[in-house]
DNA sequence: ATCGTTGCAAACTCTTTGCAGGATT
DNA sequence: AATCCTGCAAAGAGTTTGCAACGAT
């Protein structure tokens, strides 16, 4: 059976840095927010709250290519992101391309899950990039 | 200046293995295969020359969630994958939902690459489990 | 008082790097 | 001959684990 799970000021202080986060954060990063909440904490135990969290599944995995996993609350619900490329930011989208997705694999193949990452510039940046274009020309 | 590419049998053999593999490899599958072709061939030099081969986009990654990058050539083009969870297998795909992630992102976005990864059962993993299924009811 | 949790340090895995010898041009 | 490349071993980065002390119930 599970063991029963004790409420720690440390384990607190990992769920609320997630839960006022507006975006996936990374380990080291909640290492850094907790910290402020609860001194001399350590990395293994933000690893091993973390595992437990995803494991309750109150914390969803988010990977980007070639970097370690961020993090973000499974209460979000199913939606997609997008990593400006410029700022590193990374957005939540709303909407799906769901049926979309399903025409794309051959027949007798069954889709259960599905994830989509966009990357470019986000609003922001693409401004930037633009103005300072046009300075140039 | 980039330096000039020097064609040793360590990487000839690297090559070889991954125009002949039907599937983006792990760099220690790089190496068992290509051990094969030149013996006392070290994991290092498989390393050195998966990042040389991508840096000249001969190769490109192929990343899953919480896992190692792999690596395919990056002369088949614009695809996306499809993970099989029962086995493992990693298939192509040929479609594309080109037009469909452009609606997902807020005005003002600008959208130059997207990932779709999409997972299930293959059509063999979806037989078996079937036939398991009717055998047990 | 029990026993889950923590911080620390060590261990582990994956990848990169320094270096001396070897191979390609 | 010049210099790029290799294998080995060591170093790094990220993550996990063992353990004794701590703390929540």
């Amino acid at each position: 059976m599970a063991a029963i799970v004790r409420n720690t000021r440390q384990r607190a202080a990992i769920r609320k840095v997630l839960e006022e986060s507006g975006y996936p954060m990374l380990p080291e990063e909640i290492l850094a927010a907790a910290q402020r909440l609860v001194q001399g904490l350590g990395i293994a135990t933000v690893y091993r709250n973390i595992n437990t969290l995803v494991e309750e599944r109150w914390l969803t995995p988010v990977d980007l290519p070639g970097q370690s996993s961020r993090y973000e609350l499974a209460s979000k619900g199913h939606h997609h992101h997008f990593c400006c490329t410029n700022c590193g930011r990374i957005f939540d989208l709303p909407g799906c391309v769901e049926g979309g997705v399903r025409r794309m694999v051959p027949r007798g193949f069954h889709i259960t899950h599905h994830d989509i990452l966009l990357s470019g510039f986000c609003d922001t940046c693409r401004r930037a990039k633009q103005k300072s274009l046009s300075a140039h020309n």
